[in-house]
DNA sequence: GTCTATAATAGGATAGAC
DNA sequence: GTCTATCCTATTATAGAC
């Protein structure tokens, strides 16, 4: 039986840091192996190429995100405002590391492959319609379904633009403040 | 004296869009040649390099924007909403073309390149705390200044992101009724 | 101002030994 | 499971003729 060294799990998640911050043209599968320690060939030995690579990696994002969310929505325990506090400090926790914050890695992905004919798009839109359909069922709790939807789009885009200024300006303030005020609707 | 066939200022304009579809790592001088009809080296007549050309682009968004800003906030034929509305429908010129738009030129390259050593990093968030600047003044000739202030920042991060959900499902109204919720302000 | 040719390198990917 | 060696293509950039 071999010895494993290096799991793909271990790869993925070191990987998806680093594209994270880098962004996704900017990686190459060399950057990647110093990271991991690997040689760059070995790459190839877990995934097909760079971009099986990402498909894996937005996989595992929307994934977990789509638990966080399900897990607030679907709590029994939580009123609405509960949930929305719920979700604000999750998002805070998720996004900024120390202070510092490496933006959405969906939003960084998409902006990287909008008119291209990657196939990221379908994930990171489906990220984005499922973010939008959660926050929507937590408002309409409160508020008429409508209005509901609508705060739910507004609520996202404040939250992307927060996480840009957050990154740009290395502050994250933008970010928290903006999830305050979005808890607090 | 030699012939002008292609003039610098052709190959910024025609560049900058290009980029702005397509992303400044995914666009290569080969591209931009068979965009503009040159032979690859004859861009290095122009520009000393790709990453110089970026810098002029990005000047040439920031000073064109700065312009349009200072022209609404200065005018002293508008009143507050005036402003706002005006604003609002120089950004959706600005930003849309035929209904799709291709995001925010500046946030793009900031998701790009943030992290990195680049140079576009001053420049960007020249552009982004200018933009705020302007705003805050607008909002300050009807709220206090410090919630003037917090309203420009919210209108910005709501602005991106509705750039981005009409470029990421190439569908405008994203961006329409942004716009309308930050005049109506 | 524009082109052809070419250098130089980086990046993605494969073959095959261990 | 991991490595070395290698290939191939894309990409940035330069030299020099017209």
């Amino acid at each position: 039986m071999p010895t494993i060294k290096t799991s793909k799990e271990e790869i993925l998640q070191k990987s998806l840091l680093l594209i994270w911050q880098k962004g996704y043209h900017d990686t190459s599968i060399g950057d990647l192996a110093i990271t991991l320690g690997i040689a760059k060939s070995h790459f190839y030995y877990y995934f097909k190429g760079k971009e099986d690579l990402m498909m894996e990696i937005l996989s595992y994002m929307l994934e977990k995100f789509t638990q966080i969310l399900q897990r607030i929505v679907e709590n029994p325990e939580l009123d609405t405002s509960g949930k929305l506090q719920k979700l604000a400090s999750k998002m805070a926790r998720f996004y900024d590391f120390n202070g510092y914050s490496n933006g959405c890695l969906m939003a960084n992905t998409a902006l990287e492959s909008v008119g291209k004919d990657y196939a990221f798009l379908p994930i990171v839109r489906k990220f984005f319609s499922t973010f939008i359909e959660y926050l929507t069922q937590i408002y309409s709790e409160k508020y008429p379904a409508d209005e509901a939807a609508r705060m739910a789009v507004q609520a996202l885009q404040e939250f992307e633009g927060a996480l840009l200024l957050t990154r740009l300006f290395a502050d994250e303030n933008y970010l928290k403040q903006a999830l305050e005020r979005i808890a607090s609707r």
